[in-house]
DNA sequence: ACTCGCTCTGCACTCGTTTGCAAAGCTGCG
DNA sequence: CGCAGCTTTGCAAACGAGTGCAGAGCGAGT
């Protein structure tokens, strides 16, 4: 900010060369200077208020202590508590976070990406992977650490830190199934992450398993996971056919598209229509209805996939591997027995 | 990440020397070199997609490009919207944010201000001071460019962008005297932030121009902005008196935690007793009740902000400004006339 | 008295970039 | 042909810290 003293005026100020000073302040090489000395410089550097210059340092070292974590939106309520999840164990272990949101904008994204490499970051942890996701795989290819959290890229050795969504999404189906439905729809996202992908041939499969099968007329893509996308989506699907008596949204704020709609058209939510969502983000337990969801756990996610990375910064050869986390599924007041 | 390209191998590629391919890349110099040069040198850093080393440039420049954001918490919904203000502002400049999250505790933030100053930044936006925040006084004293957020610090000339928390008070409690309402309580923020304190002084302010004045047994403060501490607070209002037919709770947080005690004591909001939040937080929406809630302008709060640091970081000199802005009632389903 | 070995300190260079200064090359004019 | 004046380029020295290597100082052993 303005004139931090420098290594050199604590040393003139303990009456040392800066080597010495340099030498006295880190753990690491502290053991090569006298132990009067190390005390000398350690008050100079108190007194100063004297912080080494992270810059300087990492210009020196070649490692920045710095991790870029790539987003798609910070506002989207999903990726707060990942952030902090990355955070508290990236700050424990002394590294600073570079946040940059990408707004899904695979363009944005490279420039980001650039800008993250630009500032020396020593890894990244990305949560808008796409499934084609080349930047990744090529970066991943060129040694770049990378962490993959809540997508993954197909078919790539990717470190990748997801919850299970396979097992969420038959969890939500099959608690429809038993409270009695049959005609039940999905509202998937988009189909170019693993995430929209994933949930979808879950949702498939499972209904296939309860001996329903789903109905075509009953799928509809959202290409986004945002509420306008949800909305546009679950319309189509209402247009098209005879109302289902429940519907698993991909995501909740998909859910919270298809609420909008049911309201327009005088669709009361559960008693008319029942409605999962996905991810249990904040404060959709208080949504009228409180919205039955899988909880996904997000801090967790950020959390693992954080330290992940830390042991890939450690030692770079690691084989890459994959955690899938559990999540659970939480009934709340949107899914009731079907009408009639 | 890994062996980026550095400007020498640019400058060998292009043959050139590296003073030359520095002048030829930056636009500021690039009037000094031929312009046949510059793009001999621009299709090699094309070709080996070179990045400049920022670390190294801010060592040489002094300025790191980068500010410091300080959070309470991120993953209070309130501050998404912020950041991202700030981010598109800044990412604009061509400055990179680093996000710390202090969790109100004043030593964590001292230890995150540090790191911060460690790193170089060109600045800090703050959204975590205490009215009597020496932190910030003695840093802006010192030169530090600093600009507040949210939350100003008492009689300190800091610069700082601010919601009209008087205003939006006052027009919460109005729009209650006006339905009617007599018994109008207040659960207040900490008073060691110029937010909590503001909208209490207001509140009393505004009661007392309307000719009700306000009863202290229906005033209780919340040692946080949170659902719990709210929760608590209103208690204790609800314990000690006849109950109100109103709330004017300090921010949407606090206005949750009322809304979970009037649940628990089977009070109904609206028709038992009105409640106003303060901020519009993102869903409050779509909660049961939807929420009346006085909305604050967050993201342009965050971009304001990082205007007027970026001003600053232009000409240091520039006197201090603060701004105010102006905030609005939105009116939905959690206030009607009183009972009976 | 001399060497050996140990601890501790300092010199000098390095990381990748920017920048003041000097010099080289070119133009055009007298 | 010479020289001023311009454009263009290169040299060298920074920025703040880390690090291999040399050497100073000292005590002990022979």
């Amino acid at each position: 900010m303005t004139n931090s003293p420098t290594l050199k005026e604590v040393a003139r100020r303990a009456g040392v060369h800066v080597t010495t000073a340099s030498r006295a302040l880190n753990p690491a090489t502290s053991s090569l200077v006298n132990s009067a000395t190390i005390r000398k410089v350690q008050a100079a550097a108190r007194e100063l208020r004297y912080q080494p210059n992270a810059i300087a340092r990492g210009l020196k070292t070649a490692r920045s202590m710095s991790v870029g974590v790539l987003l798609p939106d910070l506002t989207n309520p999903l990726f707060p508590p990942i952030v902090r999840g990355i955070e508290d164990v990236l700050a424990a272990a002394g590294y600073t976070t570079l946040i940059a949101n990408t707004d899904h904008d695979p363009d944005r994204q490279l420039a980001l990406f650039d800008t993250l490499r630009a500032r020396q970051v020593d890894g990244v942890i990305a949560a808008t992977a796409r499934r084609d996701d080349r930047l990744f795989i090529e970066a991943h290819r060129y040694g770049v650490r990378i962490v993959l959290v809540n997508r993954r890229v197909d078919g790539s050795e990717i470190p990748s830190v997801v919850g299970d969504d396979q097992h969420g999404v038959a969890m939500a189906v099959r608690h429809l199934v038993e409270l009695g439905h049959t005609r039940i729809a999905h509202v998937a996202g988009p189909q170019d992450t693993t995430t929209g992908r994933t949930r979808l041939r879950a949702f498939r499969q499972t209904l296939d398993e309860a001996g329903i099968g789903a109905d075509p007329a009953l799928i509809a893509v959202a290409d986004e996971f945002t509420e306008a996308r949800g909305a546009k989506a679950i319309t189509t699907v209402l247009n098209a056919t005879a109302p289902p008596t429940a519907v698993v949204a991909a995501n909740d704020l998909i859910a919270l598209g298809c609420l909008d709609v049911f309201a327009e058209r005088g669709l009361s939510c559960p008693r008319d229509v029942s409605l999962v969502g996905f991810n249990d983000m904040p404060f959709v337990d208080r949504l009228a209805p409180p919205l039955t969801t899988v909880r996904v756990p997000h801090y967790q996610i950020g959390a693992e996939g954080a330290r992940m990375l830390l042991e890939r910064l450690g030692d770079p050869e690691l084989p890459a591997k994959s955690i899938t986390l559990p999540v659970s599924l939480v009934v709340r007041k949107s899914t009731v027995r079907p009408p009639g």
